[in-house]
DNA sequence: TGTATCATGTAAGGTGTTACATGATTCG
DNA sequence: CGAATCATGTAACACCTTACATGATACA
């Protein structure tokens, strides 16, 4: 039950409308909680109802009008709150994992197949990684002790590095073990 | 929707009552995929109507009567056919790193309130790190070759162990970072 | 003319969580 | 005698996903 907790910090980062946060939530925010602009919409109304958000009208030339919102005073007491609760356990689902465990079910045509998803996979979370150090370099060229807010952005993407890293040296392994079998 | 396919990969590893099912999803399944015994009934219902999984009565003495069930040949090949599906890309929810960020809108004590919370959840890691590392000492004391299935076993426990040490390395730098703000 | 972007929604269906429910045995 | 474990479920609700829907502008 975290996004509304999500919209909070990324409006008080940034007042936006529901659009432009659906597109955060496909990048920044996105790279710790996903959510769908239907979630987001949704969400944002139930978050007015209850005094945590108020959106302005404002209109464009030449595009559509947007609601344009940002945090109260409530909502941001509300995410105090929140802060100080403990972390709810995170519900695992991997499934590369399961499929792994699965693959002592499968002939060796479908381990060959699982090889060259599992390399496929790679491939992508090593193109993560490239964006998440190309964005490191653009956003924390250098450290700015006074900035609380770059400086917390910027310890949460080295989690993300660290754990696009561990993906990568955990696939190698999978690959090596994998191909092991093969022989 | 792969929790009928982890169902399917437990039972192929060893047939099993609902309840012992969700057990193990409290255990060595659930390190990357967690499901309430809720969830396995309604799913093994579904699953035994689409024929992929038949139930044996087991009459017990001084126990409630059970139902084992395993997985039949259409359940195997239902899995086989998954393993051949791309991975679907993981939902991301990291809790902890939307508290972090908020943390820029929190004040002093909010602040140090998350620096103990932080602490908590760390020590929970290094627990969770401990028991992995004692179920691979336990399980896999030397590599078999041979052991299709104990060597894919043992490769994704190692990812599991790989990603708590990466957890505990990024919460030093999370804690760190923390404090260095509060200075 | 078709695709992409901006902008906001509804509806249906599936999945997951929480609470409730039952009833026996074992162990301290 | 009470708590824990074994064993299986139902019901209600919350949440998430997918598909559908609209309509304007910008650009190739």
């Amino acid at each position: 039950m975290a996004l509304e907790h999500a919209i909070l910090v990324s409006l008080l980062e940034q007042p936006a409308s529901g659009y432009e946060l659906a597109r955060r939530f496909d990048r920044s925010i996105g790279r710790f909680w996903t959510a769908t602009h239907q979630q987001i919409y949704r969400v944002l109304k139930r978050m007015e109802s209850d005094g945590w958000v108020t959106a302005e009208e404002v209109g464009q030339d030449g595009r559509p009008d947007k609601r344009c919102w940002s945090a109260t005073a409530a909502g941001q007491s509300a995410l105090a709150d929140w802060l100080r609760a403990p972390v709810q356990p995170e519900a695992v689902r991997h499934e590369l994992a399961v499929k792994i465990r699965g693959a002592a079910f499968a002939d060796r045509a479908g381990r060959a197949d699982l090889v060259a998803e599992v390399e496929r996979y790679r491939a992508d979370h090593e193109a993560v990684l490239a964006s998440y150090l190309a964005g490191e370099r653009r956003d924390f060229p250098a450290p700015d002790p006074g900035d609380a807010r770059a400086a917390l952005q910027h310890v949460v993407l080295r989690g993300g590095i660290a754990y696009e890293r561990m993906v990568l040296a955990w696939l190698d392994d999978v690959l090596a073990t994998l191909r092991d079998l093969a022989r």
